[in-house]
DNA sequence: TTGAAAGCGATACCAT
DNA sequence: ATGGTATCGCTTTCAA
């Protein structure tokens, strides 16, 4: 069932057809009403390739992202794809991996799909070198590219970005206040993401005269137990603090607390980031950075639509995190 | 750059030049080269929906699940997308929701964009009565639909499960045989899982002699805090062991049993469904049952992979969960 | 092995 | 307000 048998069912020719779909101004209610009953009674849906054709656009965007079993990108995910289909556009979704080759390739063939706009979810896309992410800039010649808490500078890119910087700033503050010395800085990456955390954290202790430890920083893979088996492994790494980039490491440091009798907050205090139900589950229950995945997601959707609508606006919108203070500190 | 400025470019037919890209296999090898060469300078990507009118196909398979952000569906879907765009297939996302109407919406939706098979992710989509799944058995009438740890039986309609009423049943065995005697069953939901978990429950019981008490079952949300508060509100209830049909609720139980002061797995014991990283990030950790999420998913991926190749399969698939068991269970 | 031409099902411009 | 028709870019017969 085509716009051509609707056409002729309905006595029309496919012009007032195609008009009545799109519901057009120029046509008659009688007339109007007519067709709108011949597609109803016959179950007509318009086809979406033909469209696709003529206006070289299926209202479709690009989701890409490492991983989407990742807690904070899968909430993102969640609440894009419902919210874009509240505008009329359907997401498709591919997920790249964490290596760069993989990333480079996702995003030129999701490219391939014609999508209206593409939205990269997560810090990795940005961070390490420009060359490493020159490819984002050749996409943004095509189409506009939104960055869910990632920054990269340049024409046709929109970034909306967590103040990573600044909450790992303040919690380090306090726990320096709460007269901690030796913060043990825990991350698994460079993404941008990393990168801004590592420096509040630097930049805390600098400001305040403190020194900062190279032993006090360390790479581990963001998994509860392959962090606490890293800790148990460090014999001689004292330390009376934690502020870890995610979640499931501070729950690991948690753990490592437990496995060694130390108590939690009682001899070291410990931070986790991005107020998964990971912070709820463990025991106590963990002081976390919410780093608003939510509101993030909710301007990149305005910009976008403002965009496509024709508006012009802002490339960088930053959004104040909130740390949500709960058993594993005592500041 | 088009078909037709590939085929005056390379000064061959654009027919030619169809056949090179979708490697037919009668073209002359030094043509072929010449094309490819061409089109390769001039980054030619074939316009997908041109193909699609063409074919009637886009070769993208529409996934929907009520909520991407549950971690159990945010790894099928992980799984999902990457395997099969391993085939060549794109994946098209519809988050539908828990409301009946709005999962029967979506599935609508979805089927509008000419997907060439539909995934449903999630026991959601069966249970209840045969009236509320009417609209798949509409569906695979037109394309193959697989579900994902749901049965519905019909005409084009596959199904991969977990044989969730054995685990339950296995686990409740298990907790008979240590003794237990009034073993709490938590759920929250009627989906097919669901029931499929509380007839193992109620089996085990009855079948070592046992009574099934309503006061044992309890409904309550999948929410860690909400489950634990349901619970302390319930002042005389008294059980000795606990099933969940989620972590979440296994994770609420053992926050019950803290904030009563009531030792796991000592005075009580906990089991809970999913293997999520919940069940490892709370104290004491969790024994919980593997649904083995990803070999649904890839059988579901082999079926449909047969199914597009022209054979036949078969229309319902089931494999083993498995019980692991941790720290809050001493059978 | 290659090319010419007929669809595929919409949109949109130009008439009327 | 409505209709006729070119157009979008590809796939696929049918001939050569």
């Amino acid at each position: 069932m085509n716009i051509y048998d609707i056409a002729k069912l309905a006595d029309v020719s496919i012009a007032t057809v195609s008009r009545v779909v799109n519901d057009s101004s120029k046509v008659n209610d009688k007339t109007k009403e007519k067709v709108l009953r011949v597609m109803e009674e016959n179950h007509y849906t318009p086809n979406v390739f033909a469209r696709g054709l003529g206006l070289n656009s299926m209202k479709t965007v690009g989701l890409v992202c490492p991983d989407v079993s990742d807690n904070y990108m899968a909430k993102a995910v969640a609440y894009l794809e419902k919210n874009l289909r509240g505008y009329g556009y359907d997401c498709i979704l591919y997920c790249s991996g964490y290596d760069e080759e993989d990333k480079r390739q996702a995003v030129e063939l999701i490219l391939q799909k014609r999508i209206d706009a593409l939205v990269l979810i997560g810090s990795n896309y940005a961070g390490g070198r420009d060359e490493e992410t020159s490819y984002i800039n050749e996409v943004a010649g095509q189409i506009p590219v939104f960055m869910i808490n990632g920054y990269i500078e340049g024409e046709n890119i929109y970034c909306t970005l967590a103040d990573d910087y600044q909450a790992v700033y303040d919690a380090t503050e306090e726990l320096i206040f709460a007269g901690k010395r030796r913060i043990l800085f825990l991350s698994n990456s460079e993404s941008f993401s990393a990168m801004q955390k590592r420096k509040g954290y630097e930049d805390a202790h600098k400001n305040h005269g403190l020194p900062v430890l190279e032993e006090l920083r360390l790479y581990t893979e963001n998994s509860i137990h392959g962090t606490r088996d890293r800790l148990l492994l460090c014999r001689n790494l004292v330390f009376d603090s934690v502020i870890a980039t995610e979640d499931g490491m501070a729950v690991g440091a948690l753990k490592y607390a437990r496995a060694r009798g130390i108590s939690v907050p009682g001899e070291i205090s410990v931070v986790g980031y991005n107020n998964s139900e990971l912070s709820i589950s463990c025991e106590p229950e963990l002081t976390t950075v919410d780093a608003r995945g939510e509101i993030l997601c909710k301007s990149a959707i305005d910009s976008m639509m403002s965009l496509l609508g024709g508006e012009k606006i802002r490339q960088k919108t930053m959004i104040k995190c909130h740390l949500i203070k709960r058993h594993t500190t005592d500041f």
